[in-house]
DNA sequence: AAATTGCTCAACCGCGATTTT
DNA sequence: AAAAATCGCGGTTGAGCAATT
Protein backbone atom coordinates (compact mmCIF):
# COMPACT_ATOMS: atom_id res chain seq x y z
CA UNK A 1 0.00 0.00 0.00
CA UNK A 2 1.52 3.40 -1.06
CA UNK A 3 4.43 4.54 -2.18
CA UNK A 4 3.49 3.56 -5.17
CA UNK A 5 3.54 6.22 -6.94
CA UNK A 6 7.47 6.24 -8.20
CA UNK A 7 6.83 2.67 -9.04
CA UNK A 8 7.66 1.62 -13.17
CA UNK A 9 8.45 -0.73 -14.81
CA UNK A 10 6.51 -3.89 -14.79
CA UNK A 11 8.87 -6.01 -13.00
CA UNK A 12 11.92 -7.70 -14.53
CA UNK A 13 13.83 -5.62 -17.22
CA UNK A 14 17.28 -6.35 -18.50
CA UNK A 15 19.53 -4.96 -16.04
CA UNK A 16 21.37 -2.00 -17.44
CA UNK A 17 17.53 -0.70 -18.39
CA UNK A 18 16.37 -0.55 -14.92
CA UNK A 19 19.72 0.72 -13.35
CA UNK A 20 18.74 3.83 -16.28
CA UNK A 21 15.08 3.49 -14.54
CA UNK A 22 16.47 3.90 -11.12
CA UNK A 23 17.82 7.56 -11.44
CA UNK A 24 15.24 9.49 -12.91
CA UNK A 25 12.84 9.76 -10.32
CA UNK A 26 12.86 10.01 -6.21
CA UNK A 27 14.60 11.59 -4.12
CA UNK A 28 18.65 11.74 -3.79
CA UNK A 29 20.83 12.25 -1.09
CA UNK A 30 23.57 13.98 -1.46
CA UNK A 31 26.34 12.48 -3.13
CA UNK A 32 28.45 10.25 -1.74
CA UNK A 33 32.58 10.50 -1.68
CA UNK A 34 32.23 8.83 -4.44
CA UNK A 35 30.12 11.03 -6.29
CA UNK A 36 27.24 8.67 -6.23
CA UNK A 37 23.95 9.99 -5.53
CA UNK A 38 21.68 7.07 -3.43
CA UNK A 39 18.47 7.08 -3.91
CA UNK A 40 15.92 7.87 -0.70
CA UNK A 41 12.15 7.05 -0.82
CA UNK A 42 10.04 4.19 -2.06
CA UNK A 43 11.53 1.71 -3.87
CA UNK A 44 10.67 0.65 -7.59
CA UNK A 45 9.85 -3.13 -8.87
CA UNK A 46 13.19 -2.25 -10.65
CA UNK A 47 14.59 -1.69 -8.01
CA UNK A 48 13.50 -4.91 -6.52
CA UNK A 49 14.32 -6.85 -8.85
CA UNK A 50 17.86 -5.66 -8.85
CA UNK A 51 17.89 -6.39 -4.87
CA UNK A 52 16.49 -9.91 -5.69
CA UNK A 53 19.25 -10.65 -8.20
CA UNK A 54 21.62 -9.66 -6.77
CA UNK A 55 20.81 -11.53 -3.53
CA UNK A 56 20.56 -14.55 -5.84
CA UNK A 57 23.76 -14.16 -6.42
CA UNK A 58 25.51 -12.99 -3.46
CA UNK A 59 23.17 -14.08 -0.64
CA UNK A 60 22.29 -12.00 1.96
CA UNK A 61 24.48 -9.81 3.85
CA UNK A 62 27.25 -7.18 2.50
CA UNK A 63 24.45 -4.59 1.99
CA UNK A 64 27.02 -2.36 1.27
CA UNK A 65 28.87 -4.27 -1.54
CA UNK A 66 25.27 -4.14 -3.35
CA UNK A 67 25.39 -0.72 -4.81
CA UNK A 68 29.02 -1.62 -6.36
CA UNK A 69 28.23 -5.20 -7.68
CA UNK A 70 24.64 -4.49 -9.02
CA UNK A 71 24.51 -0.29 -9.43
CA UNK A 72 21.89 -0.09 -7.41
CA UNK A 73 21.30 3.52 -6.13
CA UNK A 74 20.44 2.27 -2.94
CA UNK A 75 22.66 2.31 0.92
CA UNK A 76 23.33 -0.91 2.31
CA UNK A 77 20.73 -0.26 5.31
CA UNK A 78 18.39 0.71 2.83
CA UNK A 79 18.66 -2.66 0.83
CA UNK A 80 18.58 -4.37 3.96
CA UNK A 81 15.59 -2.81 5.26
CA UNK A 82 13.66 -3.75 1.76
CA UNK A 83 14.70 -7.44 1.27
CA UNK A 84 14.20 -8.03 4.83
CA UNK A 85 10.55 -6.32 4.86
CA UNK A 86 9.29 -7.09 1.22
CA UNK A 87 11.37 -9.17 -0.87
CA UNK A 88 12.55 -12.07 0.76
CA UNK A 89 11.03 -15.04 0.81
CA UNK A 90 8.06 -16.84 3.05
CA UNK A 91 7.31 -13.54 3.86
CA UNK A 92 3.46 -13.38 5.02
CA UNK A 93 1.28 -10.58 3.73
CA UNK A 94 -1.74 -9.50 4.48
CA UNK A 95 -3.75 -9.07 8.02
CA UNK A 96 -2.56 -10.86 11.14
CA UNK A 97 -4.64 -13.86 12.31
CA UNK A 98 -6.49 -14.14 15.68
CA UNK A 99 -3.66 -16.62 16.30
CA UNK A 100 -0.55 -14.16 15.85
CA UNK A 101 -2.65 -10.79 17.06
CA UNK A 102 -2.64 -13.15 20.77
CA UNK A 103 0.87 -13.84 20.40
CA UNK A 104 2.25 -10.41 19.54
CA UNK A 105 -0.01 -9.58 22.69
CA UNK A 106 1.77 -12.04 24.75
CA UNK A 107 5.20 -11.53 23.74
CA UNK A 108 5.03 -7.86 24.06
CA UNK A 109 4.05 -8.80 27.41
CA UNK A 110 7.07 -10.75 27.98
CA UNK A 111 9.38 -8.63 25.61
CA UNK A 112 8.47 -5.19 25.43
CA UNK A 113 8.91 -3.83 22.33
CA UNK A 114 11.67 -6.23 20.99
CA UNK A 115 10.05 -5.99 17.69
CA UNK A 116 12.65 -8.16 16.04
CA UNK A 117 12.74 -10.92 18.66
CA UNK A 118 8.98 -11.05 18.91
CA UNK A 119 9.62 -11.19 15.07
CA UNK A 120 11.27 -14.37 15.10
CA UNK A 121 8.46 -16.28 16.81
CA UNK A 122 6.14 -15.18 14.05
CA UNK A 123 7.61 -16.65 10.87
CA UNK A 124 7.11 -14.56 7.87
CA UNK A 125 6.38 -11.88 9.97
CA UNK A 126 8.75 -8.71 10.18
CA UNK A 127 9.62 -6.59 13.20
CA UNK A 128 8.24 -3.42 11.50
CA UNK A 129 5.26 -5.19 10.43
CA UNK A 130 4.72 -5.88 14.42
CA UNK A 131 5.73 -2.86 15.29
CA UNK A 132 2.95 -1.16 13.44
CA UNK A 133 0.68 -3.74 13.89
CA UNK A 134 1.25 -2.69 17.99
CA UNK A 135 1.55 1.06 18.04
CA UNK A 136 -1.58 0.96 15.89
CA UNK A 137 -3.44 -0.90 18.27
CA UNK A 138 -1.89 0.95 21.45
CA UNK A 139 -4.25 4.46 19.80
CA UNK A 140 -6.84 1.95 19.64
CA UNK A 141 -6.87 0.46 22.83
CA UNK A 142 -5.77 3.88 24.44
CA UNK A 143 -8.46 5.66 22.53
CA UNK A 144 -10.70 3.11 23.29
CA UNK A 145 -9.70 3.60 27.46
CA UNK A 146 -8.55 -0.12 27.49
CA UNK A 147 -5.60 -1.89 28.72
CA UNK A 148 -3.33 -3.03 26.55
CA UNK A 149 -2.79 -5.78 27.88
CA UNK A 150 -5.66 -8.35 29.07
CA UNK A 151 -5.57 -9.34 32.86
CA UNK A 152 -4.40 -12.88 32.16
CA UNK A 153 -1.42 -11.75 29.90
CA UNK A 154 -0.16 -9.36 32.73
CA UNK A 155 -0.95 -12.48 35.01
CA UNK A 156 0.88 -14.88 33.09
CA UNK A 157 3.71 -12.32 32.46
CA UNK A 158 4.29 -11.90 36.05
CA UNK A 159 3.69 -15.08 36.68
CA UNK A 160 6.50 -16.57 34.38
CA UNK A 161 8.60 -13.67 35.63
CA UNK A 162 8.55 -14.57 39.24
CA UNK A 163 8.81 -17.98 38.64
CA UNK A 164 11.88 -17.72 36.55
CA UNK A 165 13.79 -16.28 39.69
CA UNK A 166 12.27 -18.23 42.22
CA UNK A 167 12.40 -21.44 40.82
CA UNK A 168 15.67 -23.63 41.33
CA UNK A 169 18.56 -21.99 43.11
CA UNK A 170 18.41 -18.86 41.05
CA UNK A 171 18.42 -16.88 44.09
CA UNK A 172 18.81 -13.27 44.02
CA UNK A 173 22.02 -13.38 44.59
CA UNK A 174 22.73 -15.94 41.99
CA UNK A 175 20.92 -13.27 39.38
CA UNK A 176 23.46 -10.39 40.13
CA UNK A 177 25.73 -12.78 39.68
CA UNK A 178 24.59 -14.32 36.71
CA UNK A 179 24.02 -10.47 35.22
CA UNK A 180 21.10 -11.83 34.62
CA UNK A 181 18.48 -8.50 34.68
CA UNK A 182 16.65 -9.39 31.55
CA UNK A 183 13.55 -11.22 33.47
CA UNK A 184 12.88 -8.21 35.59
CA UNK A 185 13.94 -5.49 33.20
CA UNK A 186 10.86 -7.12 30.72
CA UNK A 187 8.54 -7.29 33.01
CA UNK A 188 8.79 -3.92 34.32
CA UNK A 189 9.40 -2.44 30.65
CA UNK A 190 6.61 -4.18 29.06
CA UNK A 191 3.69 -4.39 31.67
CA UNK A 192 4.13 -0.59 32.89
CA UNK A 193 2.12 -0.09 29.73
CA UNK A 194 -0.71 -1.40 31.76
CA UNK A 195 -0.16 0.81 34.41
CA UNK A 196 -3.06 2.83 33.79
CA UNK A 197 -5.45 0.20 34.25
CA UNK A 198 -4.29 -0.03 37.58
CA UNK A 199 -6.16 1.16 40.57
CA UNK A 200 -3.86 4.05 42.91
CA UNK A 201 -1.54 4.15 40.50
CA UNK A 202 0.10 7.49 40.44
CA UNK A 203 1.96 8.67 37.61
CA UNK A 204 5.40 8.68 38.91
CA UNK A 205 8.57 8.75 38.17
CA UNK A 206 10.05 5.72 39.46
CA UNK A 207 6.45 4.03 39.68
CA UNK A 208 5.02 1.94 36.97
CA UNK A 209 1.84 0.26 37.22
CA UNK A 210 3.93 -3.18 36.76
CA UNK A 211 5.50 -2.27 40.22
CA UNK A 212 1.83 -1.59 41.52
CA UNK A 213 0.98 -5.14 39.73
CA UNK A 214 3.98 -6.62 41.26
CA UNK A 215 2.95 -5.18 44.51
CA UNK A 216 -1.15 -6.66 44.05
CA UNK A 217 0.34 -9.67 42.94
CA UNK A 218 2.14 -10.70 46.00
CA UNK A 219 4.35 -8.49 47.63
CA UNK A 220 4.36 -4.74 49.05
CA UNK A 221 7.96 -4.43 47.61
CA UNK A 222 6.50 -3.51 44.56
CA UNK A 223 7.94 0.21 45.29
CA UNK A 224 11.35 -0.82 45.84
CA UNK A 225 11.35 -2.37 42.06
CA UNK A 226 11.57 1.74 41.03
CA UNK A 227 14.76 2.42 42.74
CA UNK A 228 17.07 3.19 40.06
CA UNK A 229 19.58 1.41 41.29
CA UNK A 230 18.05 -1.70 40.57
CA UNK A 231 15.98 -0.89 37.62
CA UNK A 232 18.91 1.09 35.75
CA UNK A 233 21.61 -0.91 36.77
CA UNK A 234 22.27 -1.89 33.56
CA UNK A 235 21.38 1.60 31.89
CA UNK A 236 22.72 3.95 34.04
CA UNK A 237 26.12 5.69 33.09
CA UNK A 238 26.44 7.79 35.42
CA UNK A 239 25.61 8.49 39.43
CA UNK A 240 23.93 11.96 37.83
CA UNK A 241 20.51 10.05 37.29
CA UNK A 242 20.75 9.23 41.15
CA UNK A 243 21.07 12.43 42.60
CA UNK A 244 19.03 15.58 43.25
CA UNK A 245 19.63 18.30 40.53
CA UNK A 246 20.65 16.19 38.10
CA UNK A 247 19.24 17.99 34.88
CA UNK A 248 20.30 16.05 32.42
CA UNK A 249 17.91 13.25 30.49
CA UNK A 250 16.45 11.13 33.02
CA UNK A 251 14.34 9.14 30.36
CA UNK A 252 17.72 8.68 28.24
CA UNK A 253 19.15 6.79 30.76
CA UNK A 254 16.62 5.25 32.33
CA UNK A 255 13.50 3.89 30.35
CA UNK A 256 11.26 3.75 33.45
CA UNK A 257 11.03 7.56 33.14
CA UNK A 258 9.46 7.68 29.26
CA UNK A 259 6.03 6.26 30.38
CA UNK A 260 6.10 9.65 32.17
CA UNK A 261 6.43 11.52 28.89
CA UNK A 262 4.13 9.41 26.88
CA UNK A 263 0.95 11.60 26.66
CA UNK A 264 -1.14 8.49 26.20
CA UNK A 265 -0.36 7.24 28.82
CA UNK A 266 -3.14 8.35 31.31
CA UNK A 267 -5.35 8.13 28.91
CA UNK A 268 -6.39 4.18 29.93
CA UNK A 269 -6.11 5.33 33.87
CA UNK A 270 -8.48 8.54 33.03
CA UNK A 271 -10.85 5.59 31.54
CA UNK A 272 -10.62 3.18 33.54
CA UNK A 273 -9.29 4.17 36.56
CA UNK A 274 -10.97 7.26 36.93
CA UNK A 275 -9.07 7.70 40.13
CA UNK A 276 -6.61 9.83 39.08
CA UNK A 277 -9.05 11.28 36.80
CA UNK A 278 -8.48 15.51 36.78
CA UNK A 279 -10.51 17.99 35.33
CA UNK A 280 -8.44 20.87 33.83
CA UNK A 281 -9.58 23.32 36.21
CA UNK A 282 -7.29 24.83 38.83
CA UNK A 283 -10.14 23.82 41.28
CA UNK A 284 -8.88 20.21 40.81
CA UNK A 285 -5.90 21.21 42.79
CA UNK A 286 -8.61 20.71 45.93
CA UNK A 287 -8.92 17.16 44.97
CA UNK A 288 -8.06 14.73 47.10
CA UNK A 289 -4.88 12.84 46.09
CA UNK A 290 -5.47 9.53 45.40
CA UNK A 291 -1.67 9.47 44.66
CA UNK A 292 0.54 6.71 46.23
CA UNK A 293 2.77 9.09 47.65
CA UNK A 294 2.02 12.19 45.99
CA UNK A 295 4.74 14.59 45.16
CA UNK A 296 7.09 12.40 46.13
CA UNK A 297 7.30 11.68 42.30
CA UNK A 298 10.65 12.55 42.33
CA UNK A 299 12.60 10.82 45.35
CA UNK A 300 12.50 7.03 44.46
CA UNK A 301 14.37 7.47 41.37
CA UNK A 302 16.60 9.98 42.82
CA UNK A 303 15.36 12.96 40.26
CA UNK A 304 14.12 14.82 43.19
CA UNK A 305 14.81 18.44 42.90
CA UNK A 306 12.34 20.44 45.05
CA UNK A 307 14.01 23.77 43.71
CA UNK A 308 13.77 22.72 40.21
CA UNK A 309 10.38 20.81 39.23
CA UNK A 310 11.10 19.46 36.22
CA UNK A 311 9.16 18.48 33.45
CA UNK A 312 9.64 14.95 34.89
CA UNK A 313 8.07 16.30 37.88
CA UNK A 314 4.75 14.89 36.59
CA UNK A 315 1.16 16.40 37.59
CA UNK A 316 -0.56 14.09 39.08
CA UNK A 317 -4.09 13.51 37.64
CA UNK A 318 -6.27 14.03 40.26
CA UNK A 319 -10.61 13.42 39.68
CA UNK A 320 -12.20 16.58 39.57
CA UNK A 321 -14.49 16.72 42.59
CA UNK A 322 -16.29 19.80 40.88
CA UNK A 323 -17.11 18.14 37.78
CA UNK A 324 -21.23 18.03 38.04
CA UNK A 325 -21.11 15.23 36.07
CA UNK A 326 -18.99 13.34 38.46
CA UNK A 327 -20.81 12.10 41.43
CA UNK A 328 -17.66 10.92 44.02
CA UNK A 329 -20.17 9.97 46.40
CA UNK A 330 -19.97 6.82 45.02
CA UNK A 331 -16.21 6.73 45.22
CA UNK A 332 -16.30 6.13 48.79
CA UNK A 333 -14.36 7.68 51.23
CA UNK A 334 -10.93 8.17 51.21
CA UNK A 335 -9.45 9.15 53.40
CA UNK A 336 -6.77 11.46 52.67
CA UNK A 337 -6.95 14.95 53.58
CA UNK A 338 -7.45 17.34 51.05
CA UNK A 339 -6.19 20.64 52.49
CA UNK A 340 -2.63 18.86 53.54
CA UNK A 341 -2.36 16.88 50.51
CA UNK A 342 -2.95 20.83 48.55
CA UNK A 343 -0.70 22.07 50.17
CA UNK A 344 2.05 19.45 49.06
CA UNK A 345 0.89 19.03 45.92
CA UNK A 346 1.01 23.14 45.93
CA UNK A 347 4.23 22.64 46.67
CA UNK A 348 5.65 19.51 44.07
CA UNK A 349 3.91 20.94 41.33
CA UNK A 350 5.65 23.88 39.50
CA UNK A 351 3.60 26.00 37.79
CA UNK A 352 2.70 24.20 34.60
CA UNK A 353 4.71 26.11 31.57
CA UNK A 354 2.87 27.21 28.99
CA UNK A 355 1.73 24.34 27.03
CA UNK A 356 3.98 21.94 28.27
CA UNK A 357 3.29 19.51 31.36
CA UNK A 358 -0.64 20.13 30.64
CA UNK A 359 -0.57 19.08 27.59
CA UNK A 360 1.00 16.14 28.37
CA UNK A 361 -1.41 14.76 30.83
CA UNK A 362 -4.46 16.54 30.74
CA UNK A 363 -5.41 15.06 27.21
CA UNK A 364 -9.27 17.10 26.82
CA UNK A 365 -9.52 15.59 23.37
CA UNK A 366 -10.09 12.23 25.25
CA UNK A 367 -12.44 13.88 27.61
CA UNK A 368 -15.66 12.48 26.10
CA UNK A 369 -14.83 8.88 26.47
CA UNK A 370 -12.80 9.62 29.18
CA UNK A 371 -16.52 10.99 30.93
CA UNK A 372 -18.63 8.41 29.57
CA UNK A 373 -16.30 5.75 30.46
CA UNK A 374 -15.87 7.31 33.99
CA UNK A 375 -19.69 7.89 34.67
CA UNK A 376 -20.18 3.67 33.00
CA UNK A 377 -17.57 3.00 36.19
CA UNK A 378 -19.28 5.29 38.19
CA UNK A 379 -22.58 4.13 37.94
CA UNK A 380 -21.61 0.13 37.92
CA UNK A 381 -19.96 1.26 41.21
CA UNK A 382 -22.88 2.55 42.67
CA UNK A 383 -25.01 -1.00 42.07
CA UNK A 384 -22.60 -2.81 43.94
CA UNK A 385 -21.97 -0.40 46.70
CA UNK A 386 -25.76 -0.79 46.74
CA UNK A 387 -25.76 -4.20 46.79
CA UNK A 388 -23.04 -4.28 49.45
CA UNK A 389 -25.36 -1.64 51.32
CA UNK A 390 -27.92 -4.33 52.16
CA UNK A 391 -26.11 -6.73 53.33
CA UNK A 392 -23.51 -4.63 55.73
CA UNK A 393 -24.12 -1.45 57.01
CA UNK A 394 -21.08 -1.35 59.08
CA UNK A 395 -18.51 0.23 56.64
CA UNK A 396 -16.61 2.77 58.01
CA UNK A 397 -15.82 5.60 55.89
CA UNK A 398 -12.38 4.58 55.99
CA UNK A 399 -12.95 1.33 54.81
CA UNK A 400 -12.29 1.83 50.93
CA UNK A 401 -13.55 -1.87 50.60
CA UNK A 402 -16.75 -0.45 49.27
CA UNK A 403 -16.25 1.79 47.31
CA UNK A 404 -13.39 2.35 45.92
CA UNK A 405 -11.20 3.03 42.83
CA UNK A 406 -10.35 -0.49 42.92
CA UNK A 407 -14.02 -1.65 42.94
CA UNK A 408 -14.35 0.10 40.15
CA UNK A 409 -11.82 -1.07 38.15
CA UNK A 410 -12.20 -4.53 39.13
CA UNK A 411 -16.17 -4.23 37.84
CA UNK A 412 -14.63 -2.42 34.68
CA UNK A 413 -12.10 -4.95 34.01
CA UNK A 414 -15.34 -7.69 34.80
CA UNK A 415 -16.95 -5.93 32.03
CA UNK A 416 -14.26 -6.07 29.28
CA UNK A 417 -15.82 -8.64 28.01
CA UNK A 418 -13.43 -11.44 28.63
CA UNK A 419 -15.04 -13.99 31.05
CA UNK A 420 -12.64 -16.19 31.08
CA UNK A 421 -9.13 -16.07 30.06
CA UNK A 422 -6.97 -18.92 27.95
CA UNK A 423 -4.80 -18.82 30.77
CA UNK A 424 -7.66 -19.51 33.45
CA UNK A 425 -7.55 -16.27 34.80
CA UNK A 426 -10.18 -14.10 34.24
CA UNK A 427 -10.00 -10.33 34.67
CA UNK A 428 -12.05 -10.70 38.24
CA UNK A 429 -9.71 -13.07 38.86
CA UNK A 430 -6.95 -11.10 38.65
CA UNK A 431 -7.87 -8.77 41.29
CA UNK A 432 -8.89 -11.57 43.39
CA UNK A 433 -5.27 -12.93 43.29
CA UNK A 434 -4.32 -9.30 43.59
CA UNK A 435 -5.69 -8.72 46.32
CA UNK A 436 -5.00 -11.58 48.05
CA UNK A 437 -1.93 -11.86 47.26
CA UNK A 438 -1.11 -8.54 48.87
CA UNK A 439 -0.77 -7.21 52.67
CA UNK A 440 1.60 -10.15 53.13
CA UNK A 441 3.76 -8.58 55.36
CA UNK A 442 4.56 -10.29 58.79
CA UNK A 443 4.84 -7.64 60.72
CA UNK A 444 1.52 -5.69 60.21
CA UNK A 445 -1.52 -5.63 58.14
CA UNK A 446 -0.95 -3.31 55.84
CA UNK A 447 -3.81 -1.42 54.47
CA UNK A 448 -3.96 -3.82 51.38
CA UNK A 449 -4.48 -6.40 53.86
CA UNK A 450 -6.90 -4.93 55.80
CA UNK A 451 -8.55 -4.51 52.24
CA UNK A 452 -7.80 -8.27 51.24
CA UNK A 453 -9.56 -9.60 54.51
CA UNK A 454 -12.87 -8.19 53.94
CA UNK A 455 -13.22 -9.26 50.65
CA UNK A 456 -10.98 -12.19 50.03
CA UNK A 457 -12.18 -14.63 53.53
CA UNK A 458 -13.99 -17.10 51.21
CA UNK A 459 -10.94 -17.51 48.54
CA UNK A 460 -7.20 -18.38 50.63
CA UNK A 461 -4.65 -16.52 48.60
CA UNK A 462 -2.03 -18.69 46.90
CA UNK A 463 0.10 -16.65 48.97
CA UNK A 464 3.45 -17.79 47.17
CA UNK A 465 5.63 -14.86 48.80
CA UNK A 466 6.59 -17.49 52.29
CA UNK A 467 8.14 -15.89 55.62
CA UNK A 468 10.88 -17.62 54.77
CA UNK A 469 10.76 -15.22 51.73
CA UNK A 470 10.05 -12.41 54.00
CA UNK A 471 12.40 -12.82 56.51
CA UNK A 472 15.63 -13.41 53.36
CA UNK A 473 14.14 -10.06 52.39
CA UNK A 474 14.97 -8.06 55.98
CA UNK A 475 18.59 -10.15 55.93
CA UNK A 476 19.15 -8.89 52.29
CA UNK A 477 17.83 -5.32 53.19
CA UNK A 478 19.20 -5.25 56.39
CA UNK A 479 23.10 -6.50 55.06
CA UNK A 480 23.35 -3.08 52.78
CA UNK A 481 22.19 -4.52 49.81
CA UNK A 482 19.21 -3.40 49.04
CA UNK A 483 20.17 -0.99 46.41
CA UNK A 484 21.55 -3.69 44.57
CA UNK A 485 18.77 -6.09 44.64
CA UNK A 486 16.60 -6.71 41.51
CA UNK A 487 13.65 -6.10 40.94
CA UNK A 488 12.60 -9.91 40.62
CA UNK A 489 13.80 -9.90 44.01
CA UNK A 490 11.86 -7.98 45.19
CA UNK A 491 9.11 -9.68 43.94
CA UNK A 492 9.53 -12.99 45.89
CA UNK A 493 10.53 -11.37 48.57
CA UNK A 494 7.26 -10.74 50.59
CA UNK A 495 5.99 -7.45 52.24
CA UNK A 496 8.99 -5.77 54.44
CA UNK A 497 7.80 -2.91 54.86
CA UNK A 498 7.35 -0.70 58.10
CA UNK A 499 3.75 1.08 58.00
CA UNK A 500 4.59 3.59 61.00
CA UNK A 501 4.01 7.05 59.45
CA UNK A 502 6.15 8.63 61.70
CA UNK A 503 9.15 7.10 60.15
CA UNK A 504 7.90 7.74 56.50
CA UNK A 505 7.36 11.60 57.71
CA UNK A 506 11.07 11.30 58.97
CA UNK A 507 12.37 9.77 56.13
CA UNK A 508 10.93 11.99 53.96
CA UNK A 509 12.02 15.36 56.05
CA UNK A 510 15.26 14.33 55.89
CA UNK A 511 14.38 14.31 52.19
CA UNK A 512 12.69 17.06 51.89
CA UNK A 513 13.95 19.27 54.38
CA UNK A 514 12.50 21.17 57.30
CA UNK A 515 9.99 23.34 55.82
CA UNK A 516 8.24 20.74 54.39
CA UNK A 517 8.76 17.96 56.73
CA UNK A 518 6.11 19.84 58.96
CA UNK A 519 3.77 19.93 56.29
CA UNK A 520 4.10 16.53 55.63
CA UNK A 521 4.54 15.05 58.63
CA UNK A 522 1.14 16.37 59.38
CA UNK A 523 -0.29 15.45 56.53
CA UNK A 524 1.02 11.48 57.26
CA UNK A 525 -0.18 11.87 60.84
CA UNK A 526 -3.87 12.95 59.45
CA UNK A 527 -3.93 10.01 57.48
CA UNK A 528 -5.51 7.11 58.73
CA UNK A 529 -3.13 3.88 57.53
CA UNK A 530 -6.13 2.21 56.80
CA UNK A 531 -6.53 4.69 53.71
CA UNK A 532 -5.28 2.72 50.61
CA UNK A 533 -3.17 5.56 49.26
CA UNK A 534 -1.54 6.51 52.60
CA UNK A 535 -1.36 2.62 53.33
CA UNK A 536 0.45 2.18 49.95
CA UNK A 537 2.49 5.36 50.51
CA UNK A 538 3.75 3.94 53.28
CA UNK A 539 5.16 0.96 51.91
CA UNK A 540 6.59 2.50 49.11
CA UNK A 541 8.55 5.06 51.21
CA UNK A 542 9.68 2.31 53.00
CA UNK A 543 10.55 -0.26 50.48
CA UNK A 544 13.10 2.15 48.84
CA UNK A 545 16.52 0.94 49.83
CA UNK A 546 17.25 4.84 48.78
CA UNK A 547 15.09 5.76 51.45
CA UNK A 548 15.47 3.51 54.14
CA UNK A 549 19.11 4.09 53.79
CA UNK A 550 19.01 8.10 53.62
CA UNK A 551 16.40 7.26 56.97
CA UNK A 552 19.20 6.14 59.15
CA UNK A 553 21.95 8.69 58.25
CA UNK A 554 22.23 10.48 61.73
C1' DA B 1 -18.31 16.95 -3.93
C1' DA B 2 -14.84 18.83 -1.18
C1' DA B 3 -12.48 19.05 3.06
C1' DT B 4 -11.02 16.93 7.11
C1' DT B 5 -9.55 13.31 9.96
C1' DG B 6 -7.71 8.98 11.04
C1' DC B 7 -5.28 4.78 9.81
C1' DT B 8 -1.86 1.97 7.73
C1' DC B 9 2.43 1.03 6.14
C1' DA B 10 6.92 1.69 3.96
C1' DA B 11 10.91 3.88 4.64
C1' DC B 12 14.24 6.75 7.01
C1' DC B 13 17.14 7.99 10.88
C1' DG B 14 20.00 7.56 14.84
C1' DC B 15 22.26 4.77 17.83
C1' DG B 16 24.43 0.84 19.88
C1' DA B 17 26.50 -3.64 19.11
C1' DT B 18 29.31 -6.45 16.56
C1' DT B 19 32.70 -7.56 13.24
C1' DT B 20 36.55 -6.50 10.43
C1' DT B 21 40.75 -4.18 9.38
C1' DA C 1 44.05 -2.30 21.07
C1' DA C 2 41.94 1.07 18.33
C1' DA C 3 39.48 2.62 14.48
C1' DA C 4 36.44 1.80 10.80
C1' DA C 5 32.87 -0.63 8.71
C1' DT C 6 28.84 -3.07 8.99
C1' DC C 7 24.74 -4.78 10.95
C1' DG C 8 20.55 -4.69 13.48
C1' DC C 9 17.14 -2.58 16.17
C1' DG C 10 13.69 0.61 17.65
C1' DG C 11 11.60 5.12 17.09
C1' DT C 12 9.71 8.23 14.01
C1' DT C 13 7.95 10.26 9.81
C1' DG C 14 5.17 11.08 5.99
C1' DA C 15 2.56 9.54 1.83
C1' DG C 16 -1.50 7.43 0.35
C1' DC C 17 -5.93 5.69 1.21
C1' DA C 18 -10.46 5.33 3.45
C1' DA C 19 -13.97 7.00 6.29
C1' DT C 20 -16.34 10.76 8.03
C1' DT C 21 -18.14 15.40 8.17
Amino acid sequence: MGHTKNEKGNGMCPKDQMVSSLIDDGDFEAPTEGGVALKKGPWTTAEDAILMDYVKKHGEGNWNAVQKHSGLLRCGKSCRLRWANHLRPNLKKGAFTQEEEQLIIELHAKMGNKWARMAAHLPGRTDNEIKNYWNTRIKRRQRAGLPLYPPEVCMQALQESHNTSAVGDKGPHDILQNDSYEIPDVVFDNLKANQNVLPYVPELPGISASSMLMKDLGSSQYYSFMSPTIYCQKRLRGPAAIFPGYTGSVKSECPLFEQFEDGLSNKAAQSYGAPFLIGPDPAAKNSQSFGVFQGSHSLPNGNFSASEPTLEAVKLELPSFQDPETDFSSWGTLSCSPPLLESVDAFIQSPPPSGGLESDNLTPHNSGLLDAVFHEAKTLSSKKNHASDKSSNSSTPGDITESSGFNICKTAWENCGEPLSPLGHSASSLFSECISASGSSSDEPSSAETFTESHQKSKPADNVFTPEMQKEARIQLDTGHSDTLLASDWLEQGSYYDPDQTFMADTIATLLGDDLSSEYKNMAAGTSISSPEWGLGSCAWNNMPFVSQISELP
